[in-house]
DNA sequence: ACGTAATCGTGACCTGGGTCACGGAATTGC
DNA sequence: GCAATTCCGTGACCCAGGTCACGATTACGT
């Protein structure tokens, strides 16, 4: 079975390769159940959006496929990148939890499926199941930690080196191709780079000259080698 | 009875000021029960700190009374203040809940009473008691979504003026005082207040000059009064 | 009250990086 | 495979605000 955007769609959580590692695997089995009944699901071409910052929250998703993006932009139109999501990840959990409006904006930047859980049916849900709230907190808190070291990087304003060094860093971490050294697909844009750590799209583009200038990466099409790890770590500590 | 800081000491949660408006209130009696006996109170004086960033999560606090200063810094030595804790709130939910180091530090700026629940007996009594994990879940929800908010104000970086304005009018809203007029008492040094919107102290001194200038604030000694709500809010917004 | 330490006020200076303005390279769409 | 768009690279300019330096004030301990 094929989605319009030529996505191969996961049929449902048991045969999800995230049963494993994802927040609701090992539930009781009445959980589970439960939680399929309530969950539906879709799939998004690149360029949708799941929802936009301020808009009452309607309940999860949860990514099974694709890549979304999370930001914030403020009213004079600049925008901050906060997380690019994997499969696997809540989305909108904190808004649908408190009932507040959504913090962020999901913008589909790759063909994904999603499924989706109502407010309502969620937190039913977790109400009737105890050891799924806690989870769902453990869950919370992580994302809390996340999105707060990423707040300690752009707040306590290093330099634009020391935060993309720091960027290539992460993202080389989450993103290891096969043979050892560290070579992946950066398929983001200056542009998205800059609103990522907080800078001009000018800017990045110089610091990546620069790096590649000093040896510590290589840089091909979409393709970037991290050639110094240690001269990228020695830029990200202060000083 | 008194503690050795001159405080008044609040025997018990029953009688506590906060009852009404906070986490744990209208939960089942047996879970009110079982919260009172695993929770440990004590008192702090001007200066100590509850808990270090980095540091692995022993458990939560729950202050009663005094006020804490929660910060992170940088290995550089710059801090950033993140917030400045009321009575009512819970400190090191999300390191205890996630099991991973407090994410900030937690120093007592006035004389303070807090409670202390350690990390295991607090996992236990959520899962036990699945109402108040949602509740936990919720007030996860919560801090997260205001720690995003100053995410957002730090990050998208507006001008230091901006920053200011921001910070003074969410301060007044906070701490209205009397008679109407917005008029509190602001008792942060400079030196605070620049680490609490990322700026220099100096910038902080000069700022708030400009402000008095242009008539939006008057300031005598640690009261402030603002003369212009409207001046601000105009400022607050990009551009 | 008095000395010490912490804070505040202000001027001079300097720089990181934002902004503007292009032209060239690479994708995308038809 | 050609046009249109989007992205990348680079120079010129500039200014908000960080840093340094130092003196004036205020708060605090004993």
């Amino acid at each position: 079975m094929r989605s319009p955007y030529g996505l191969q769609i996961i049929e449902n959580c048991a045969t999800c390769p995230h049963k494993e590692d994802r927040l609701f695997c090992n539930l009781a089995p009445a959980a589970l159940q439960r939680l399929t009944e309530i969950t539906g699901s879709a799939t998004y071409p690149k360029g949708a959006t799941l929802f936009v910052e301020g808009q009452p929250a309607r309940g999860v998703f949860i990514l099974c496929s694709g890549h979304v993006k999370l930001s914030t932009s403020a009213s004079d139109g600049k925008t901050l990148i906060l997380r690019i999501s994997e499969p696997g990840d809540l989305l909108g959990l904190p808004a649908t939890i408190s009932g507040r409006a959504y913090e962020v904006t999901a913008d589909v930047i790759e063909p994904t499926q999603a499924n989706f859980i109502s407010r309502t049916d969620f937190l039913n849900f977790l109400r009737d199941h105890g050891e799924a709230a806690v989870r769902v907190a453990q869950e919370l808190s992580e994302t809390y930690q996340s999105a707060f070291a990423e707040m300690r990087t752009i707040g306590l304003s290093h330099s634009a080196g020391e935060k993309l060094a720091r960027f290539i860093l992460d993202w080389g971490a989450n993103h290891k191709s096969e043979n050892g050294s560290v070579k992946f697909k950066l398929t983001l844009t200056h542009e998205e780079i800059a609103q990522m750590i907080g800078a001009s799209r000018e800017t990045v583009t110089r610091v990546f000259a620069d790096f590649k200038k000093k040896n510590l990466l290589q840089i091909k099409g979409s393709s970037v080698t991290i050639k110094s790890q240690s001269g990228l770590e020695r830029l990200v500590q202060g000083s």
